[in-house]
DNA sequence: ATATCCCAGCGT
DNA sequence: CGCTGGGATATT
């Protein structure tokens, strides 16, 4: 006869359990197993990895159910209570099931493999080692006075705030305090460095790996093995890495004792995942994260989202300002970042000047290749134009699985931006079988055509989703253009973001009104935070010149770009923020998007009116429910998709919000706090 | 994730 | 009447 199984255990599975159902299910055991333990249990027909969240003793069940074995222990104390709360956290607040996002915290175990020889750097890179050669870092007396700041707040010294928001334009040494405050950690601390794109990873580690040495910096991106990931993570448990530098989803390691958690370049969109579940957003969780490790946890920006320096005023986050580094021999005092300068693009076209360069810009330009100096033309548009319509009968060229646009292509087809639809050498109007179309708007392809026709010996390289498929294609770009093989690179968004390069001396916005054109909550801040990011990029390569920028606009009364030219953070804020307190626009309310698509439109239609109806009978006049409307891609791969917009003006999810949306059959989607609503 | 149930659609 | 395929369903 067997011994008696004595002890309950209840386990999450690693899968996918309804929101209305409870998340942790219960199974039998011999012998106790810790919480945070990773076992094998059966599922219904299968089995299946699960957490052990607690156990306790057996008891006389009602009607004697007969409860399921645990089938064995993977790992005993594979995540720690921590790990758990925080998974539990993101889970009621995204509302994601548990299994689904205790995932993301459970690394593909690989067996060890025997080492054959010396453990490779995680990547090649230039830095010169640990310590020796790191740069000198002379700092200035507000950079001191920010260290000091983050160092001196300490919860034994009554300090309660440990969050903190450091503001400083771009050159203005935030990444040396950065480091500074992770030089003032206690011994046993570690630091989390969170950046928003794996682009930005190489050169984090290169700068942190002056200082710290590469071999104490574990890198957690996308792109890593998941070999190379277990490994980093055990280094991580086991409190033998110092120095996590990755990306949002870093929030997931298992930290021993976390000391100080950065999240630079805070405003960008990138830490939200809005594409999966858990759809979480990695500021949200590593705010938590730092509060259940007691650590401190600095946002920094040189254009702070709106939702943080909100905090800042209602004292949740400590405001720390630093100004741009000063410029030994410069002539002026205070070296104010580059010229801003608004060019009327409406004066252009008085002037019978028909190019997308202005004359302003083509000079600057010309003078910039006269010394010696780079520039980068930014347009939010790839291709030769925006869109295409058929001269015939004025009808969009558009892709017909998606309905995005198509962008032509210097090919001479039309292609679409999302799929891989492309259209044949003679395409003809889906309306009236026209063969001829305009092309309205602007692209990369259009304006690399244009600049290549007004200098003939400038080398010129243009970065684009397009141009970028190739693998490695955007570090040849980059190393090209530092290494001054390039004078002219025209790209898209992607080309905003770090890429400090000492020769840019002028920066241009070919089409700025495009920024503004997409009808969303957050245009505004997304409009300004890149018009001040792109403008970054401009430097003073020698003290003799001044960087430059200039907007192209046909509203250059528009006061967000004044407010950009003059990088008056201060005054866009105060415009912006009273706009979202008058609408309960996040950060005074709160947004919660539901989106139900599937390949049959009636059943959408109809799926989406009827949960509209549920939600409309909500009586609160604190929340209010949009009426179901085409999603801005209202077709994704062939699947039709409708959204509702929950707006609760009181930032509390009610509790019968909570049980409509837990209760939403399959097909629904929930983002909360979503980064776009159109 | 996946076996099972259920039903529509179809062929005999 | 029986077979088949697709979709929804429940999971201790």
């Amino acid at each position: 006869m067997k011994k008696p199984s004595k002890i309950i255990i209840d386990v999450v599975p690693i899968a996918r359990i309804p929101l209305s159902r409870n998340q942790s299910f219960s199974y039998l055991s011999d012998a106790e197993i810790p919480a945070g333990s990773l076992v094998s249990v059966p599922l219904f027909r299968r089995v299946t990895e699960g957490v052990v969240t607690g156990h306790r003793p057996d008891f006389e069940r009602l009607g004697n159910i007969e409860l399921k074995k645990v089938a064995s222990v993977l790992e005993e104390n594979f995540l720690d209570k921590k790990q758990i709360g925080l998974a539990q956290f993101i889970s009621d607040y995204y509302f994601s099931p548990l299994g689904i996002v205790l995932k993301s915290f459970i690394p593909k175990r690989v067996k060890a493999r025997v080492k054959k020889s010396d453990p490779k750097p995680v990547m090649a890179i230039s830095a010169a080692g640990p310590l020796g050669g790191a740069r000198k870092i002379i700092l200035t007396p507000e950079q001191k006075n920010a260290i000091k700041k983050i160092t001196s707040a300490n919860l034994k010294l009554k300090i309660k705030n440990l969050k903190f928001l450091l503001y400083g334009p771009a050159g203005s040494g935030k990444t040396e305090v950065y480091i500074e405050a992770v030089k003032n950690l206690e011994k046993n601390e570690q630091a989390l460095i969170l950046l928003p794109e794996l682009a930005l990873t190489p050169q984090a580690i290169e700068r942190y790996g002056e200082h710290f040495g590469i071999e104490n910096i574990a890198v957690l991106t996308s792109k890593i093995s998941k070999g190379e990931y277990y490994r980093q993570w055990q280094k991580i448990k086991s409190g033998e890495t110092k120095i996590v530098i990755g990306t949002r989803m870093a929030v997931f390691a298992p930290f021993k004792k976390l000391g100080l958690i950065v999240v630079d370049e805070e405003q960008d969109m990138s830490y939200k995942q809005w594409d999966m579940n858990p759809r979480y957003d990695a500021r949200t969780v590593a705010e938590k994260l730092a509060e259940m490790h007691r650590g401190k946890i600095v946002f920094g920006s040189a254009t702070p989202s709106i939702e943080s320096y909100q905090k800042t005023l209602s004292g949740e986050f400590v405001l720390i300002e630093i100004p741009h580094l000063k410029i030994p021999g410069a002539p002026q005092k205070d070296y104010d970042g580059p010229e801003v300068l608004i060019v009327d693009l409406k004066k252009e076209k008085w002037e019978k000047n028909h190019s997308p360069i202005s004359r302003k810009l083509r000079s600057e330009i010309a003078y910039a290749l006269k010394n010696k100096l780079q520039t980068i033309l930014f347009i939010n548009r790839q291709g030769m134009s925006s869109f295409s319509i058929c001269s015939g009968c004025k009808t969009v060229l558009k892709c017909p699985k998606c309905e995005k646009a198509l962008i032509y292509d210097n090919s001479g087809v039309y292609k679409c931006t999302s799929c891989t639809y492309r259209t044949s050498i003679t395409p003809e109007c889906s309306k009236c079988r026209g063969l001829a179309f305009q092309n309205i708007g602007l692209g990369t392809q259009k304006i690399e055509r244009e600049i290549a026709g007004m200098f003939a010996g400038a080398r010129i390289a243009r970065m684009d989703s397009q141009t970028m498929k190739v693998s490695g294609a955007q570090e040849k770009i980059y190393r090209d253009f530092a290494e001054g093989e390039i004078d002219i690179l025209i790209g898209t968004q992607m080309l905003t973001k770090g890429w400090d390069l000492p020769n840019v001396a002028l920066v241009g916005i070919i089409d700025a009104d495009n920024m503004l054109a997409i009808p969303d909550f957050s245009v505004n801040s997304r409009a300004f935070q890149n018009i001040i990011q792109v403008a970054g990029r401009s430097n003073r390569p020698h003290a003799k010149f001044r960087g430059m920028v200039i907007i192209q606009t046909f509203n250059p009364l528009q006061e967000l770009f004044r407010f950009a030219a003059e990088r008056d953070f201060q005054r866009f804020f105060e415009k912006e923020i009273k706009e979202r307190r008058d609408l309960s626009l996040p950060p005074f309310g709160k947004l919660i998007k539901l989106v139900f698509q599937d390949y049959d439109k009636k059943k959408v239609f109809q799926e989406a009116d009827r949960v509209y109806g549920i939600l409309a009978e909500i009586d609160d006049m604190a929340i209010s429910i949009s009426e179901p409307q085409d999603s801005f891609v209202a077709n994704v791969r062939g699947r039709y998709r409708k959204q509702i917009i929950i707006k609760l003006k009181n930032k509390a999810v009610t509790a019968g919000v909570k049980a409509i949306l837990s209760n939403l059959p399959a097909g629904w989607l929930i983002d909360v706090d979503p980064i776009s609503i159109i």
